[in-house]
DNA sequence: GTTGAAAAGTGCTGCGA
DNA sequence: TCGCAGCACTTTTCAAC
């Protein structure tokens, strides 16, 4: 009976500390990691490519200084809809507007609760008021500015 | 007269071509975007050292499922502060929380807000009442729970 | 599952335009 | 300032343990 090619599927301690390392800095290279665990190159060759395809990596990507690029305000929304059941198709007309870089669904006061970069404050009036408002659903938003980033960081995993 | 090498210090349409690019998806080959954008290899790397000395940059990182590894709560915290200036202290012991993944000074109702990823609700408990009330200065907190991430991306910039 | 080395591909550096 | 070409390094693969 013909099936697919048994894998471990668990992750023991030696992957976790693969991803502690790349997850502070995604460029280390292979072989330095593998000195540092004192194991092979291909050990962790092996391990990643099982990582990823358990979906425990979902990517690297690049991370940048929005303030070096112009984006000078970083806020936060909660967002009342009318009716809980609105919230799909209101995400799906939010995912619409770039400057909305997280969504999530909540519990508390508000349904939804995002996060928007924008370039000045008459950038963020126009999203608030022009883009945001006019989703059908949204009742009323409540916008927190962030004055200062002081921790941005991955989860710890030991 | 000796001084530093006059250097273009500004960004320019490919600077923002090449971020685009490695800001959703940190591996991509030099060669690949070279040939993507139609410049050499070279350029690509002259671009991101340029990049890199602004400051524009900050690194790369691994982006992980946290549910995968077992975190399977996110949660945002509003936080009171008995008075403002409280706030350099108290982040010095709130950094010192490991489940605290983000943390921003805001306007609004609250002096902090910030967001944690734990295990369960049992971990989420003794992280409130036991971590994070015990610290000086925090009044009161407000806690709102994912439960679903929607968006999650990285500024458009274009 | 791990190892070690060979093969393939990428990143880096200097010269030339 | 940019592009090309050679060298150094890394990733990837694979047979053997």
């Amino acid at each position: 009976m013909p099936h697919k090619k048994a894998q471990n599927l668990e992750i023991d301690n030696l992957d976790i500390q693969i991803l502690s390392i790349l997850m502070n800095n995604a460029t280390t290279p292979y072989t330095e990691i593998a000195k540092e665990l004192i194991v092979s190159g291909g050990t962790i060759h092996v391990r990643m490519k099982k990582l990823e395809e358990m979906g425990v990596i979902k990517g690297a990507s690049l991370e940048v200084d929005p303030q070096k690029l112009g984006f000078d305000i970083t806020a936060f929304l909660g967002i009342y809809l009318e009716k809980g059941s609105q919230y799909n198709d209101a995400v799906r007309q939010l995912k619409e507007i770039k400057e909305i870089v997280e969504l999530y669904y909540t519990t508390g006061s508000w349904s939804i609760f995002a996060k928007i970069v924008c370039h000045d404050t008459a950038h963020l009036r126009e999203v608030l008021n022009e883009h945001i408002q006019s989703v059908p659903g949204i009742q009323r938003t409540e916008t927190f500015i962030s004055l200062e980033e002081s921790i941005k960081r991955q989860i710890s995993l030991e």
